[in-house]
RNA sequence: GGUCGGGUAGCUCAGUUGGUAGAGCAGCGGACUGAAAAUCCGCGUGCCGAGGGUUCAAGUCCCCCUCCGACCA
């Protein structure tokens, strides 16, 4: 909208799909032909020192300046608004400097924050403290007092919340203490309008091929060091974070650590938590009506650059 | 070779006094406006190892075969 005006605007390329289907090199491939720039939109890899268990792409191997890569301590608390600033912020110097934007995103809520007109409600800070006030309350009286209280509150968000959904319970309360109805919020959401143009492809791989891929690269982590890097980052106080600790792979290794299991069922753990994690990601995008698919099975990356370009080239006005 | 266990959903197993079967996990489908790799919701037809028998009726009882495990030789 901001960028009307010339026949050329520079759309932003968003590529997607589930872990292990190619996004990253399908990304970087696509932005070296276009002259572009990537743009990560990844909920974890935005962590310094995550880098083996979220699949970073090594920076030895970017060939092409990748944003969105650790952006922050693993400490600290994230979110979708925060994202969208700063994905935008990106865009616009990106294609200030006559560049092209190329999101990569694995987080279904992340692409759609920096591409369309989602409005967070302001005020967003460091420590919540309603949010901690309602964490508490949780604690000690359970999932089913807490939504009753949303229900006396705001009777639309309840009705919309499942009782045991606790963290949008939370949020519900939190918003309606500021005079927000999550309820009315989520009302508008099939209607969003897209504010930044884009164009978007897609990777599917055939699911069994896929689940197959992805235990080879939890196998490759781990020669590769996972391990390793959850000590380093435990001496560094990542217990403490309220998202990272949660990630695939890190809590895991985290429990192996511990001690409350092997490093074999850890391993195995994290096989089936990425598998179920492709599985919400193919659900969130499969209903994405803007998507162009480009089959992935094969993984050659070089190929589906050139099917994705032709795709592009072909619609563009 | 013998004795005892056991062969039931992709995996681990339940299955009451015989009335053609059910959980967990996996998998699949879905939701998703400040945590999203998070959080939550929904979905269980499988020659009950093969064959024969008893019975109105057998996963369930009897016979035989077969496979796996343990023990005895």
């Amino acid at each position: 909208m901001t960028l009307l005006g010339t026949s050329l605007a520079p759309q932003v390329i968003c590529v997607v799909g589930p872990t292990a289907s190619g996004k990253s090199d399908l990304a970087q491939g696509i932005a070296l032909a276009l002259g572009g720039e990537v743009v990560s939109a990844d909920s974890m890899q935005i962590y310094r020192g995550m880098d083996i268990g979220t699949g970073k792409v090594p920076a030895g191997e970017r060939a092409v300046p990748h944003w969105g890569l650790d952006i922050v301590d693993p400490g600290r608390p994230y979110s979708a608004a925060l994202f969208q600033d700063y994905a935008r912020e990106r865009f616009r110097d990106i294609a200030a400097r006559g560049k092209r934007a190329v999101l990569c995103g694995g987080t279904g809520f992340y692409v759609r924050a920096a591409i369309d007109d989602y409005r967070f409600p302001a005020g967003e800070q460091e420590r919540n403290p309603i949010r901690e006030r309602y964490r508490a309350l949780l604690e000690e009286s359970g999932p089913a007092a807490l939504w009753d209280m949303l229900n006396s509150i705001d009777e639309r968000s309840a009705a919309v919340i499942a009782p045991a959904d606790s963290k949008r319970v939370i949020r519900a309360l939190e918003l309606a203490e500021g005079g927000i109805s999550y309820a009315q919020q989520r009302e508008k959401l099939a209607s969003i309008p897209q504010s930044v143009p884009a164009r978007f492809v897609g990777i599917e791989v055939e699911p069994a091929l896929l689940r197959k891929r992805i235990d080879a690269r939890v196998d490759a982590m781990v020669a590769q060091g996972l391990v390793g890097e959850v000590k380093q980052l435990l001496e560094l106080g990542f217990r403490e974070g309220l998202c990272a600790p949660k990630a695939i792979g890190y809590r895991e290794i985290v429990a192996y650590l511990d001690g409350e299991t092997t490093l074999e069922t850890a391993v195995e753990s994290i096989k089936v938590a990425t598998h179920r994690y492709a599985k919400r990601q193919r659900t969130w995008f499969r209903k994405d009506g803007r998507i162009r698919w480009i089959n992935g099975d094969d993984g050659d990356s070089q190929r589906m650059v050139g099917e994705a370009l032709a795709l592009l080239h072909g619609n563009d006005a």
